[in-house]
DNA sequence: GTCTATAGCCCGATAGAC
DNA sequence: GTCTATCGGGCTATAGAC
């Protein structure tokens, strides 16, 4: 993630920040030019074309993840307070508006997105599904998560109603339709059956 | 609906394809005249400016969705059944691609559309989790659904993950994915506790 | 109502000076 | 590395003939 100059780093903070509230079609290299004060055709010097810039920001918003996986796995042992630990993480404000997961936005754009960001954005999923699982299957053999089915069946489900909730608070603009309906769901895994 | 011209109806459904597959971003008047077989201008004349297009074609999304939810109580009283047929519409095959609800879509960009889209998505939202909290409560009222906490609640979370659900499918290209986990949602909600 | 033609703008990307 | 300048193209939208 390091080793790299400055202005690549401003260049792919940028990014992520506009990503995330506009999505792939709805940002332009003039948007990043004006946010960190340089011109348009620096940024190509970095990123030579938009599929590469895009390709980038998903690839360190993954590796962002993993990082965070790992300080959840110091924080507690406990895998209930790992998995609320993960629910409250997207349940934070960002500018003045709910959080948005970077790949349920680009999930939506899937069919217009390069292949090369297409593939990330699988692995995104794929990565934070079998992480959910491992979570899930671990609460479940010492008796603090509950769920039918298989770990990863449950991960799946889990996962499409955290995004799911940040689309309807986006939707509404209202923070706590994400916090209310990621509470009802984590109440359905503390049940016992 | 009705009581326009052939064009006008063209148009609509052209632009709510588009607008299924791309977004309201990534899709163009040039797009619908060549789909349909007219000159761009002509859009124009039905549809002064992108923005009214795009409020009349989540309107008549909404509509549809209305008519269905007719449809589906003239079909069968059993709440059950009805959230059923709800949930396997959201699976159904479009154009070789999962079916994509077009404003969980839109709730992904919301931060980028005009006011009178926001407000019809908004619309969207309330209509739907309305409609499958007043199934929920008869289900639960006949002992054949059940959930914790309100039928509001209960709707918004239900909602929720069928639209992360749509997203997962989306992303990985795979109409199974949405299969899967709205059948594991729907066995939570048959489930007694 | 539908067309041709075009204005005016923003986009991603490149060339080349410094 | 960063800049200025610009190209080529797509976009929404308008003017005006038919």
């Amino acid at each position: 993630m390091d080793n790299h100059s400055t202005t690549y780093q401003a260049i792919l903070a940028s990014a992520l920040t506009l990503m995330q509230r506009c999505g792939y079609n709805a940002f332009s290299y003039a948007d990043i030019a004006e946010q960190i004060g340089i011109r348009k055709a620096s940024i190509h010097y970095y990123f030579p074309s938009k599929h590469d810039l895009a390709q980038a920001v998903v690839a360190h918003y993954r590796a962002l993840a993993r990082a965070g996986f790992a300080a959840l796995q110091q924080m507690t042992a406990d895998p209930a307070q790992q998995l609320e630990a993960y629910v409250a993480y997207f349940g934070e404000e960002v500018d003045g508006q709910p959080r948005m997961c970077l790949c349920a936005l680009l999930a939506a754009e899937m069919l217009t997105l390069p292949a090369i960001v297409r593939v990330e954005v699988q692995g995104y999923y794929h990565e934070h599904e079998a992480w959910l699982a491992q979570v899930l299957e671990s609460g479940q053999q010492q008796g603090s998560l509950h769920f039918i089915g298989t770990a990863a069946m449950a991960a799946q489900t889990l996962l499409a109603t955290l995004e799911g909730a940040m689309l309807a608070a986006r939707a509404y603009g209202q923070r706590e339709r994400y916090l209310q309906i990621s509470a009802a769901m984590l109440q359905q895994y503390r049940e016992t059956r």
